[in-house]
RNA sequence: GCCCCCAUCGUCUAGCGGCCUAGGACGUCGCCCUUUCACGGCGGUAGCACGGGUUCGAAUCCCGUUGGGGGUACCA
């Protein structure tokens, strides 16, 4: 398949969603696996909701995600402007050859009309009837002495339209249940019926990856299309491909309302991108049987559209997470270490810009969590404890009363102690704690781990206790064991 | 109501007629490692919605049923 072009088409309103990350996931793979281009357009049309905030949320995700585009918005290209806002002329020139032809209709009815002479039919369709499909001279001479301004509908052809979906094969609608459409507003401004596939056809796409939404709408636009090759605005019509849902808890499609729909909390939360894409491409496509942590590269490579999944998918924290922390464990400690960075000055861990001494203390620290953090917000909780000032030092986890004795034990073995090194440490608390008082390992070296540390979960215990240094070390035992 | 889509472990999936007494992953449970939390390793658990066909042979093809989802706007 050569000269493929696809695009990323978003609406600016709200924060982004993840079925909008795996939708541009999607296209982006497919179009790079064919060496196509990729265009990016803002489907901004809509003035009430569109939001600039949402508009650089959009592009902060496609950054963080990797997404790269060809032509559009930012980088230009020849069939801009890429903001539909901006494209105002081209749609009243696309609307105007529309109503030139035989392939659209003023309708001048209002949903109250429509509504009733459905009840008074008993019919069952839904949508429009077709009513003022063929209005006589003298009814249209009529509405038009009166205040109504008509909008612009599209003439459904009648017979059937079928299109092989890319995911799902054959799809067949009659027309007859497909109503006549909307391609303006009364007072002109287009709508997305009419923008969506103008835009498609200016800008050349071949293919149009998208949600399963809008699977019904395709055959308007595909009846639309053949109108707009008529009056000579598409050459050609696009092949359409329909990508599962997103589901939310339950058998609900993922909504802004759910805290894990929105694509950004997941940066936020200390995901790193190369987790949430492989998660996100586990939603209705698999590289193989027996695999499922891949780069995108390797997606890249084999990504077929034929392959992907028609059944919806429910979107899995858990498993985000856990595919998001085999990635991490996929890092360098340097690179895990600089991923980090932001977090932990964001936290007030280190200073920004670090000192130098929290930049020492960090570089001996950080191979101790490497291991063992799923988020990269999780190397905040788990090094706090080695770079808080004493006076702020808190715990976050309790000590019962059994717990302050171990510490006292603790204290008494380590305040002993003449060299202050992991070893000597270990020796030290194994020897009073263990073979002297007789607890078992997980009673004897918690209660010290949450004493020294503030947490039940923290880096390794005696390499924690050596960093942080005799005299911090001891005070907190001190410090807990009197509390 | 009408139209359309979908249907393999709790979840994401592999499977595109024999390799399937159905494989992997997450979750969950148990064990091991570390005489520590976490990480890691190992093992168990659990599924082809149902009914008819087609075929020597069906999770795989066809039809129906049931269930789920979506659409049915002067939203996108």
């Amino acid at each position: 398949m050569s000269n493929v072009r696809v695009r990323f088409c978003p609406s600016p309103t709200g924060s982004p969603h993840v079925g909008l990350a795996r939708t541009a996931l999607f296209n982006w793979a497919f179009a790079r696996h064919h060496g196509g281009t990729i265009v990016f357009r803002m489907e901004d049309t809509d003035k009430e909701r569109s939001t600039q905030e949402s508009y650089d949320g959009i592009l902060d995700l496609w950054r963080w995600l990797g997404f790269t585009w060809d032509e559009g918005i930012e980088v230009g290209g020849p069939h801009g402007p890429y903001k539909q806002s901006e494209r105002g002329e081209i749609y009243a020139d696309a609307l105007a050859r529309l109503r030139d032809s035989a392939y659209t209709y003023e309708c001048f009815c209002t949903t109250e009309e429509v509504d009733a002479r459905r009840k008074a039919s008993g019919s069952k369709m839904m949508g429009y009837d077709g009513f003022c499909r063929s209005l006589t001279d003298e009814q249209r001479a009529d509405f038009e002495t009166g205040a109504r301004k008509p909008i612009v509908r599209f003439r459904m052809p009648d017979g059937s339209i079928t299109w092989n979906d890319l995911v799902r094969g054959d799809i067949t609608f009659e027309t007859e249940n497909v109503p006549d459409f909307a391609l303006c507003r009364a007072n002109g401004d287009p709508l997305y019926t009419l923008v969506n596939p103008v835009d498609d056809a200016l800008m050349e796409i071949t293919h149009v990856l998208r949600g399963e939404d809008l699977l019904s709408s395709t055959p308007r636009q595909l009846a639309l299309f053949e109108a707009l090759k008529e009056v000579g605005i598409a050459t050609a019509t696009p092949s359409y491909g329909h990508l599962p849902y997103v589901m939310g808890q339950g058998n609900k499609k993922l909504s802004k309302r759910d805290p894990e729909a929105h694509a950004l909390a997941y940066r936020d939360q200390g995901f790193v991108p190369e987790g949430l894409l492989n998660y996100l491409a586990l939603l209705g496509w698999a590289i193989s049987g027996d695999r499922d942590i891949f780069s995108l590269e390797e997606m890249v490579e084999a990504f077929e559209i034929g392959d992907v999944n028609p059944n919806p998918a429910r979107f899995d924290l858990k498993k985000a997470e856990a595919i998001n922390a085999s990635h991490m464990r996929l890092l360098s400690v340097e690179d895990l270490t600089h991923r980090a960075l932001p977090f932990l000055k964001a936290a007030g861990v280190v200073g920004d810009p670090v000192r130098d001494a929290d930049a020492q203390l960090l570089e001996l620290a950080m191979p101790l969590v490497a291991e063992r953090i799923n988020k990269l917000t999780e190397a905040v909780d788990m090094l706090d404890f080695l770079f808080v000032a004493d006076d702020d030092f808190i715990r976050t986890d309790d000590l019962d009363g059994p717990g302050r004795d171990v510490v006292k034990a603790a204290y008494d073995a380590l305040s002993a102690l003449d060299v202050w090194s992991t070893s000597a440490i270990d020796e030290a608390l194994r020897a009073k704690l263990v073979d002297e008082l007789g607890l078992k390992p997980r009673n004897a070296f918690g209660p010290v781990r949450i004493a020294v540390s503030g947490r039940k979960i923290s880096p390794p215990l005696f390499e924690s206790l050596e960093l942080l240094g005799r005299g911090r070390s001891l005070a907190r035992l001190h410090d807990a064991m009197s509390d």
